[in-house]
DNA sequence: TAAGTTTGTTTCAAACTTGAACCAAGACTC
DNA sequence: GAGTCTTGGTTCAAGTTTGAAACAAACTTA
């Protein structure tokens, strides 16, 4: 099949898109690290925790949560928990999960950092979108994400190379 | 100043967009990686050689472009030259320019990628949205990569922390 | 229930990224 | 025209990410 090149429009969308998120992440992995000395995935590790039940989660649920592969995960939770942010727990039911929890010196610490973390998500995005333009992106991203999760939908789950194997479940 | 924290509706899109990044650019890299053997950016640094005049582009240039570190520039240059994709040369008039230029060879390799790479990018992104999102979401992403970079424009350019420093021009 | 499969997690080496420090060449200043 | 500043690029060590392999604990099934 002969391929199907980008549009114009595409293209400078595209283009846009890279732009637009190295440009976002590299002003937020500057901002968090300057500030409390952890790149962005540690602090979404905390983030994601303090609003679990009991600050408590699964590895593999955590991972997958945020999209991440779960070596990942491994070596971010094994510096949080050097640091005392965060803590290792052996599920009960299960003996081969690990539970990370938040611990109380880990919540304060995101709730030290998230005030400027979160003036900075306003400054560099919310700020320059309009509320209409702010439903217009969950939209578009909902939908890629849909796309490309267990989002089996539509055009049927095939396997193709691209979709991460270890899905939801 | 007390917080102003994320809305619900922006916190939703916040979470989308994070996955949505996430995600497409996991199954982008993984594609490039596994038909072709490089990243992500490296890619790029051979698709944006290969759209300059006579192939070949400053250094400082190309990271400007790409809106990467100069460091991570040459990293990737290095190894796309040993690879033979890529070859610098001295700029004549300035000295201290390293001129990277795409060979026949990286071209020939982009040629034989570019296909699979830009199936892709339809079938994870342009595939899912509406001509009216790519509208959008050009429209978007052009805001935000404006704020942050020379992108002076209204707010006045503050010396923020989160703004990359050697910016444009 | 032993054998085989799947699931949850870690380990390890290789690859990549970061940021600060460095070096050299051009530009500016007096 | 020597001192100073700026610009273009690389280097280096420390940090992070990747993917495959290893392990161990469930689960399945003959």
């Amino acid at each position: 099949m002969t391929t199907r090149w980008l549009s114009p429009e595409e293209q400078r969308a595209w283009r846009a898109y890279m732009a637009a998120t190295h440009l976002l992440e590299d002003a937020i992995d500057r901002q968090l690290q300057q500030d409390a000395g952890m790149p962005h995935l540690f602090y979404s590790v905390l983030a994601n925790l303090s609003e679990a039940p009991e600050r408590r989660l699964r590895m593999t649920d955590l991972a997958e949560s945020l999209k991440i592969t779960r070596s990942r995960l491994t070596y971010a939770v094994t510096r949080l928990e050097r640091d005392g942010l965060v803590r290792r727990e052996d599920c009960r039911w299960d003996k081969r999960s690990s539970i990370a929890v938040l611990t109380d010196e880990g919540m304060a610490a995101l709730e030290r950092t998230a005030p400027g973390h979160v003036e900075t998500v306003r400054a560099t995005l919310f700020d320059r979108l309009t509320p209409e333009q702010v439903r217009q992106l969950e939209e578009i991203c909902t939908g890629i994400a849909r796309g490309l999760q267990g989002g089996d939908a539509e055009s049927g789950a095939e396997d193709v190379p691209w979709r991460r194997r270890s899905s939801c479940s």
